[in-house]
DNA sequence: TATGAATGAGGTTTCATTCAT
DNA sequence: CATGAATGAAACCTCATTCAT
């Protein structure tokens, strides 16, 4: 059984990771992270063409694991509980990866990272305004708008530690949104 | 009068400045600064001793200016038109100095940029808890921290263009904390 | 019957070939080599010690088809119409292997392919200066080097493309030297 | 008077130009050329923005020169003396300037190169035509074609010292186009 | 025979910074 | 105040070659 070893290409797209999530990309050297892995820097280039393809690789990698372990959260079920599951959605992802988030959060230049976030969170979108419309809010889009603003900020301060009521926050806001009983 | 000539130095930190803010950082090396403000490499490091000092003045020398035209704005009357003025804030300072936001928007994480904004953003917080607390809130504490998450990404979304909608997203929020009407 | 099958090894040696000749021997790497052969690269150096081997094993193997195929062509029967073999030598060599004397045209430089070339070369300058001799010519040492100098520029230009008119010249030359219908 | 004292820039090209005609181009490294002439590797980039336009400003810089010092032997005043002009060029050309002309023998693949050599030889063949035509050859374009070919030959030859007895050839040369009296 | 994984050495280029003038 | 000339350090990347399997 190969389980427990990690093979060369998993250290280095783990380091790089790890010391693009830390330091950002351009702070990090290529160098750096195959010292970090322990393997000669030549091997970065073996196995990918560029260090921006490193990255790609990392951020696809990410929003890959992401979407299988969210297909749950992101179904629609009734519009309280899709409304309450996009306010809990920032705990939970960066719970389930803080790296990958605090990689994300750094990279909000990146041509790329961005285009991936938004593929990732257009479905969101539609959904959010369709459930503000069920909930006879006056202005569905506007309301998607702002929440989208608030999610996008809480797993941005979440991942970067900068947020430790995140649960607080979730919880007020669902208040403020009588998703519940109250 | 000097009124019209733009010293060297002013040109070397404007240059600077819409550099950072366009491309950023790291990605702006001294060399292009110096060439797009028309003087020699060197008279950069005449004036300041690192690139990372340049920054810094630069930094400075934005909150000094912000500082000074948004005494009105930060006062405490009462409760509401704090809390009015506060969301109207994000719109208000990214329209009198976009470069300047757009480039702190940049900076998220750098050391001495995230120190001065926090500075700035001190009193707000304990104003604002206190606004809350006026009005009854349960818990105001955390209802300013949600607020000020939500003016963080205000300015941030707007320095960077992708948020057309900043009125009437503020119009929808202090519909949301009844500032108007009631 | 392997008639078919062309060989790994064949194949490296024929896409190192036609790689040196068309873009030169630095300018090709042994991974572009192996790729267009189709096997790995380890394999290449499996069979050659070296790069520089591979290309030595080229260059000995060209010379070889080379001999083997114009002999008839370097016999001395009579002055004349060794003259006359001797200035259509170029055309013949040039259309009999296009690629191998256009990359013997690209390592005009290297101490090997020299080394073989001035091998397959030299006796033929000592009969030239006999024919050169037996024809009464005055300077029969001189004329043989002029000759040759010709016949060198000949393939050479033929092999790179640039000397359409290849046989036009040939006609040419052995009117100067009479060798026809005087 | 700064006569005396060569500039770092000259050293650079200077060495540059040595190294390029001894060991070729590609074989030499920048810093190979740094550590010659005494500077650092980053001056040169100071200086030319890419190795490559290092190249090409020699190249550039050695047509230049040798167009100067060459106009008297390329104006036609009669065919004959044309045509001897034409039969000396090579020898006068590279003992003006071997290292230019061993450079230029070097670059036979080099794009830049090869262009400018053929600017520079443009004018001489429709001169040559001219000349055999006045001198009643039979096919002149043809005479032209091959005369420069040899001319060719010649200073390729003579550059890369591999030619000795480059002035008995153009003797008999010029004998074989009766230039002479005789 | 054949390969995938790995590397050391080296290549060109960029950059912030210094210094003599 | 201002610059042109210069550099050390480091960045990303390529290449021929080795080795275990």
């Amino acid at each position: 059984m190969n389980e427990r070893k990690t093979s060369r290409k998993e250290r280095i797209v783990n380091e790089a990771r790890r010391l693009f999530a830390e330091k950002g990309y351009v702070d990090t050297s290529t160098k750096e992270i195959a010292v970090n892995a322990g393997v000669s820097e030549a091997l970065i280039f073996k196995h990918f063409s560029n260090k921006d393809a490193l990255l790609s690789h990392i951020i696809k990698a990410g929003y890959r694991k992401v979407l299988n372990s969210q297909r749950g959260m992101m179904t629609y079920t009734d519009a309280r509980s899709f409304l309450l599951n996009m306010i809990l959605l920032p705990h939970q992802l960066v719970s389930a990866d803080p790296l990958f988030w605090k990689l994300q959060e750094r990279l909000s230049h990146h041509q790329f990272s961005k285009q991936q976030h938004e593929l990732f969170m257009k479905p969101v979108r539609q959904v959010l305004e369709k459930a503000f419309a069920e909930l006879g809010y006056g202005n569905p889009p506007l309301e998607a708008e702002l929440l989208l603003q608030v999610i996008d900020t809480l797993w941005k301060k979440e991942a970067s530690g900068e947020l430790p009521q995140s649960v607080e926050i979730a919880r007020l806001l669902h208040n403020k949104y009588k998703l519940i009983g109250d």
